[in-house]
DNA sequence: GTCTATATTTTGATAGAC
DNA sequence: GTCTATCAAAATATAGAC
């Protein structure tokens, strides 16, 4: 009779390296962007960052919903400092929001789990105190691109408010249609279309 | 010594009633709607129906995502035949995509968690094996609409896919932020200007 | 800083009495 | 068709050894 001969498949053995926050941050807003919050448990983030357990998590981040706090805050953060330079560098709102769409769809392009987590998933079902979008510095800052243009008579006088809406309604639009393939090519293609549309949207004829 | 009195407080002693499937399902379709389906169990729906216990449930639905399938379908069904309606009733693509909008913004102040449900969340995250919205009977019947507009000189020649993406990302836009207050009044309020921005972004001039 | 082992909790689901 | 009781599984989190 032959020996039973028990063949360990192990998966993929990790070296336990040792591992730093930052990856533990990608690695979640990869996971986060791609299956969603819920769907992302602490066993997969530690497999993805070759970990063997979950343990070492714990060091960085207490709860799970810390990491996806920190994400979102290290998100806006950038996204709210890329807009300053956008600011600094461009006088007319027609400029400033046509650098700002190009960074959409260049994100979207390259990062596009950073597009998905800052756009399209609703932290609010699991960062309960989470500020809404609309409350939040980037935010603020895109109102008053807007703002400023009604006022310098490049963007027609509506709601600010109802501006922002059509304008980023399209390009939004048009980066998830992108992000779940409802769109086949890159955003890149889409992006001088899209800015028309958008902009003829709101600005003063 | 005062004696310890143990006061039981019974939050709501439901008296146990026979429970409908429709209940099961439009009180899902509102705890889904609000607080997500990942932070809605099964509990939460038997005390919405008035259940002692989550068994009853499974008279109706083997699992928890059967609710959520059955839900969509519904939904997605009763939308298309509205379109079927409207495609019957009007000749026009403006006409009809008017009717389309009409009866969004409708919903949308009348039976909120069903333009949350239909347009908001991300189905794909519980229902792995569900169509995407682009692939549903309504979809491609409002984009039969679109191409017909385009072939009789009403909507501008391109391609209907991004038509399709620039006419609702405004009125998506505008009923999401509806939903979420970040714009303050009912729906209606907006319908007019949203209608004329998205149709005026897809028309021939 | 990573591992083993385990505690804790929650939730989805089932069996069977009434 | 609703209830009691219970199960099984999964996931978050912790304690302590190495």
């Amino acid at each position: 009779m032959e020996q039973e001969l028990e063949i360990e498949i192990q998966p993929e053995t990790p070296p336990s390296k040792t591992v730093t926050q930052d990856e533990v941050l990608q690695a979640a807003l990869k996971l986060f962007a791609q299956k969603g919050y819920f769907n992302t448990s602490l066993t997969d983030i530690k497999d993805a960052v070759g970990l063997k357990t979950t343990s070492g998590i714990y060091q960085f981040f207490k709860t799970k919903q810390a990491i996806a706090e920190t994400l979102r805050e290290n998100i806006l953060d950038s996204f709210s400092i890329s807009i300053d330079d956008i600011r600094r560098r461009n006088r007319k709102a027609s400029e400033q929001l046509r650098e700002i769409v190009d960074l959409l769809f260049k994100l979207t392009d390259d990062a596009p789990e950073i597009i998905q987590y800052l756009l399209f998933i609703k932290t609010e079902d699991f960062l309960p105190e989470s500020t809404s979008l609309m409350d939040t510095a980037a935010y603020n800052k895109i109102k008053r691109i807007i703002q400023n243009g009604i006022k310098e008579g490049e963007i027609r006088s509506v709601d600010s408010q109802l501006a922002y809406c059509y304008f980023f309604g399209i390009i939004n639009q048009t980066l998830m249609m992108v992000l779940n393939g409802s769109l086949p090519k890159t955003a890149d293609s889409y992006q001088s279309q899209a800015w028309l549309a958008a902009w003829g949207c709101i600005a003063k004829k």
